[in-house]
DNA sequence: GCCAACGTTGGC
DNA sequence: GCCAACGTTGGC
């Protein structure tokens, strides 16, 4: 069963722009260092589930994008790259502690801003707009999901 | 830059 | 296993 995720990217890292530009629209969601969003990604994720592609940490957060999930999980190489600022030391090449997966952008959208979000009553109980939820993936409900996509006309 | 909220670490 | 201290996220 297709199942849909809310996935944040900070846009000064790799932004939906940053991501049609890449090799098929397709980028590895890197640096993840949460149990929990690595969780959904390693265990729960299947190809063809659908992404909200979310910007964070900037000026204007909102979902900006429509995506899938385009790759089974795999280990996250950043974390055994001693230079990256998601080195980590603890984890082994035999036994890697943090997974992904590749996301692929299916379409642009205008910026879905969390302003707007938090307006509509039907969004309101979406886990991203729950308070003090710090939490990089969520799963998003069929029916957000349907009201999104139609929303910005993807 | 501030700070609320939450996750992780490590001593005990 | 508890929990204080610390670190991080992310909106504002």
């Amino acid at each position: 069963m297709v199942q849909y995720w809310l996935m944040k990217s900070e846009p000064d890292e790799v932004s939906v722009d940053d991501a049609l530009a890449a090799p098929k629209a397709t980028v590895p969601w890197t640096g993840v260092r949460n149990y929990q969003a690595r969780n959904f990604m390693r265990d729960v994720m299947r190809i063809d589930d659908g992404v909200l592609f979310y910007h964070s940490s900037c000026a204007e957060p909102g979902i900006v994008g429509i995506a899938r999930v385009a790759s089974t999980p795999y280990p996250d190489p950043t974390q055994f790259e001693r230079s990256s600022p998601y080195f980590d030391p603890a984890s082994k090449q035999e036994s890697p502690r943090w997974s992904l997966v590749d996301v692929q952008v299916v379409k642009k959208t205008r910026n879905l801003t969390l302003p707007e979000m938090r307006s509509i009553p039907g969004l309101a109980d979406m886990l991203v707009l729950k308070k003090g939820n710090r939490l990089s993936i969520t799963p998003v409900e069929a029916k957000h999901w349907r009201f999104i996509t139609k929303l910005l006309g993807a």
